[in-house]
RNA sequence: GCGCCUCUAGCUCAAUCGGUUAGAGCAAGUGACUCUUAAUCACUAGGUUCAGGGUUCGAGUCCCUGGGGGCGCACCA
């Protein structure tokens, strides 16, 4: 970007700040200093002194270093609010103890700017915590001027796409990726705790799998080969059981080549968990607890409030079956076994939009993604899929038809999804073949046949249960916010065009 | 991809039925002010009203095309 097109809609302040800059220089200063040491963070000093005694000073000698939010000069006496990582601390910067030359320097400060100060740490009459200034420091320079210091930065476009803004105006968005990072180092410290290994697997691959989705394509150059980027990570995890590796975790970015909405970003955060010598009970049960651990930590409560309907997330959630779930809200009795045409008269009934060339099983889903899933408020855990659904699931243990499968949902979406995982070489074949005559008949989200990786079931993969959590739509749960953009740093969005 | 909504100063928002010179707060500049808390007070400056066409005596406002964004639908997690 040339520097008239930075400069041009707001020349008239970056201008007069990028003077000052000058200035400094010609002054045999430096606008961008390399390193500052301080001794306190700005919640290690509210918290240090808060016992402190309103209009008192203490020779407690420290150094802060932070953005100036706030000036509130009035003549031979400023306050600043400034703002570190940790928090906000007040700066008392008086003229009479700076001095005429540092107050004057002071005083060419601007919002924004970053600094470094040196003070004894004091408290106002009216009660609050200050650092009274002795030595300021410009830290670095800020060339543009902060959003409205009350109303904060609301545009949702600008939001998103300077999320830095974002951040610096609106404490909500701060909020937002402190729940993320808890959440995160939630799960790490729960898997580690339980004996998971966290591993890290390709995220290119020559052939997507692990989950029915269109993936981006890319290209290798030396190679001169095909790749598309990762949508699942489930199938390299399986490898490592075979390999021998008992409970792996991983927690990475996966790629769907699909529309975008408040639900969905092209790229997204996925956990995927596999436990040899468990099944998919096992999972439901881990599942409750990363969520309801993951709502403590965040927030310290386990109940969750989005859009004006609070949730309690405590457990146990209720397990039902797809099937009993669909006879519940239709009346209908359904299962793969019933014959299509009746199916399909169900479908018709019920207004559900269904393929031409959809089977029992994708019917009873569709079915049940209507009538069924919008109104699961609460935690819920659907189990019992149609068999040809899943293709990477063991059959049922009581009715071949369907697999040990189920979806957690929660205000009526998909949190976790997790099967007690097939591990016989010879039906993954099958559904592998199955799923390529799909993709034969042009469906674009159909696995194809993964070779090495039947070759390695074939070595044994041991009975196992694995899941799946949409990491940002569980932190869309717990910061208790409707649109995923809300969660991810930067949201895909459509270049910005002059 | 489709439908609806939206885009005005750096930021947050006004502008009556289409009417004359597009206003205000914050931020900025100048001045006053040594206990402020969104400090206060006075004055000043700040605009390609997303872009391009059109209708009209006259367009921020109406119409068309394009762009960005939001929401919903579709696809999906």
């Amino acid at each position: 970007m040339t520097e008239e097109n930075v400069a041009s809609p707001i020349t008239g302040e970056r201008e007069r700040r990028l003077a000052k800059v000058q200035a400094i220089r010609a002054a045999g200063g430096e606008p961008y200093p390399v390193r500052f040491d301080r001794t306190h963070s700005a919640a290690e000093i509210s918290a240090i002194y808060a016992p402190l005694e309103s209009g008192s000073e203490t020779d407690d000698q420290v150094r802060v270093a932070g953005r100036i939010m706030l000036l509130r000069r009035q003549g031979k006496l400023t306050f600043a609010t400034l703002r570190d990582g940790s928090g906000e601390v007040q700066l008392f910067v008086s003229q009479a103890e700076m001095g005429n030359d540092e107050f004057a320097a002071f005083d060419d400060l601007d919002l924004g700017d970053w600094v470094g100060v040196g003070g004894r740490v004091m408290k106002t009459r009216k009660g609050e915590v200050s650092i009274k200034a002795n030595a300021v420091s410009l830290l670095a320079k800020a060339l543009l001027p902060l959003p409205e210091k009350w109303h904060g930065l609301s545009d949702v476009e600008t939001r998103f796409r300077q999320r830095y803004v974002d951040l610096i105006a609106n404490e909500e968005a701060r909020r937002i990726f402190a729940v993320r990072f808890s959440v995160l180092s939630t799960l790490r410290k729960i898997f580690s705790e339980r004996g998971f290994v966290e591993v890290e697997t390709p995220v290119l691959h020559a052939q997507a799998g692990g989950a029915t989705a269109r993936p981006f394509m890319t290209h290798h150059q030396a190679l001169d080969m095909p790749l598309t980027l990762r949508i699942a990570l489930e199938l390299h995890l399986k490898r490592l059981l075979v390999g021998g590796m008992e409970r792996v975790f991983e927690i990475g970015r996966v790629f769907r080549n699909e529309g975008l909405s408040t639900r969905h970003n092209p790229e997204f955060t996925m956990l995927e968990a596999y436990q040899a010598l468990a099944d998919y009970t096992d999972m439901m049960t881990l599942v409750e607890e990363l969520v309801v651990e993951c709502a403590q930590a965040a927030n310290g409560t386990k109940m969750v409030t989005i859009d004006g309907t609070t949730i309690d997330l405590s457990p146990p959630w209720p397990r039902r079956t797809m099937i009993d779930l669909i006879k519940e809200a239709t009346g209908h009795d359904v299962h793969p076994e019933t014959p299509l045409e009746k199916l399909i008269a169900i479908a018709d009934e019920l207004e559900v939009a269904r393929n031409p060339q959809a089977s029992a099983g994708q019917l009873i889903l569709d079915i049940y993604e209507k009538t069924v899933e919008p109104n699961l408020v609460s935690p819920t855990f659907v189990l019992d899929y149609p068999r040809e659904v899943s293709p990477l699931a063991r059959a049922h243990r009581d009715d071949p038809a369907l697999v040990e499968r189920f979806e957690a949902v929660v205000m009526g979406r998909e949190l976790a999804n997790a099967f007690s995982e097939l591990n016989d070489p010879i039906d993954q074949q099958e559904r592998f073949v199955a799923q390529e005559a799909l993709a034969a008949a042009g469906d674009a989200e159909a696995h194809g046949v993964d070779h090495d990786y039947v070759r390695a079931l074939e070595h044994g993969l041991p009975p196992c249960g694995g899941v799946g959590v949409g990491i940002d739509r569980l932190v869309m749960l717990l910061a208790q916010v409707s649109s995923i953009r809300e969660v991810i740093l930067f949201p895909h969005l459509r270049p910005e065009r002059n």
